[in-house]
DNA sequence: CTGTACACGTGAGCC
DNA sequence: TGGCTCACGTGTACA
């Protein structure tokens, strides 16, 4: 690479030498067929400025083959390519990048939001669950739930397990439930068994009392049963 | 914007089809001066050549515009000049982004350690771009465990969360871990974000002291690591 | 009228 | 030897 490198400087000085007597050439030739020696003079700027044109241009075009990495010939139009190529990679790699990035800031706040304190869940923001559940209808069938326990796992987690009758939507239900308790969601899980569903979500505690989130919750999801009584367990 | 882009196309065709008339006469201008057919022949055949050549040098130079948002000029100079600062600014995008990512992660796995942690990697932790950037990206065993807690849930359930390297078998070695020492597996789940798994297991607990069998657990776990190390909370 | 930017044909070097 | 890539000078169109 390095002696393509040299050779092709090689051939730019030598080539410019070239140039001079051909130059030289041109001149001469030019005086012979229109002796008028502003036209010439015009000429020779003209010369002297495609030259300079040409010399940016491979200096960009050099300069474009410096920042560009693993360019695989020294052509002018495979430093292009390459260049077009990379350009490329790096579009691919910066989206997937801000993917990930997002993702582990939601992540994040979803995980234990240690020190910060939920900073954009200041408005209830019912966004996706729902404006699916408005589509399908939430008022149409109760849930039924069946069973339900509401732990605490450590100072911060919540564990709320539940049975309930298989019915669609009844995730989105619940989990519009814990929405309207200012709850984040870590994890949910849904297991089938026996024409039942259970599902375990992993809560995590905001700084209420203990006992008062877990009297809130079960109100709320027996609520999700016959919204008229005001619950038994 | 666009009109300079017509203009641009437009002149290519007009100077396309002035090129013709051109090749006209100087193939006749050949035929007089030089008779020999092969030497014409050869001549327009380079000249056919170089006029591909240009072509082709074009259209990369138009596809490199194309991929370069923010293009100042249509110049030939200020396109390849506009693609150089474009490359260099994804370049101190990419370094900025890559400190933001690992500062994101550091935060994370700060986050789980408060508990009862170890979890300490002694090697950097490679995101996912320095993965991308390396060639040979296949590195075969280990399953590198990045987070790990334990923590008891209620008298008889040990509930372990780790996040660990997107691997296959990953789950498998962990149950085998959790077999090897006679905890039955209540119920797992995994979920993938941001290139890494994230490992939920519940576990019935024995008779064991709680804190011995929290010790076990992040022995072992942490052997899958590095086998030869016994390991230092 | 003066640059500027371009495509063109041409000759030369290099596999 | 033919097939490339290149720099050059030149004519032309546009601002």
């Amino acid at each position: 690479m390095d002696d393509m490198d040299k050779n092709y400087w090689e051939n730019m000085l030598f080539q410019t030498e070239e140039l001079e007597s051909c130059f030289d050439e041109s001149f001469s030739y030019y005086d012979s067929s229109s002796p008028d020696g502003a036209q010439s003079s015009a000429a020779s700027k003209n010369i002297v400025s495609e030259r300079n044109r040409r010399k940016k241009l491979n200096e960009r075009l050099f300069a474009l083959r410096a920042v560009v990495p693993n360019i695989s010939k020294m052509d002018k139009a495979s430093i292009i390519k390459d260049a077009i190529d990379y350009i490329q990679e790096l579009h691919n790699q910066e989206r997937t990048i801000q993917a990930e990035i997002s993702e582990l800031e939601s992540k994040r706040s979803i995980f234990l939001d240690f020190d910060q304190e939920m900073s954009y869940n200041s408005k209830p923001k019912r966004s996706r669950f729902e404006q699916t559940c408005d589509s399908a209808g939430s008022r149409s069938s109760p849930i039924e739930v069946h069973e339900l326990r509401v732990s605490h796992m450590g100072e911060k987690t919540i564990v709320v397990s539940l049975t309930c009758s298989k019915r669609t939507d009844t995730m989105v239900k619940i989990c519009e439930v814990f929405e309207s308790l200012d709850l984040k969601i870590i994890t949910a899980n849904i297991t089938a068994f026996s024409g039942r569903l259970l599902k375990t979500v992993f809560l995590e505690a905001n700084e209420e009392e203990k006992d008062v989130v877990k009297i809130k919750i079960q109100t709320a999801i027996a609520a999700l049963n016959d919204p008229d009584s005001p619950m038994s367990i």
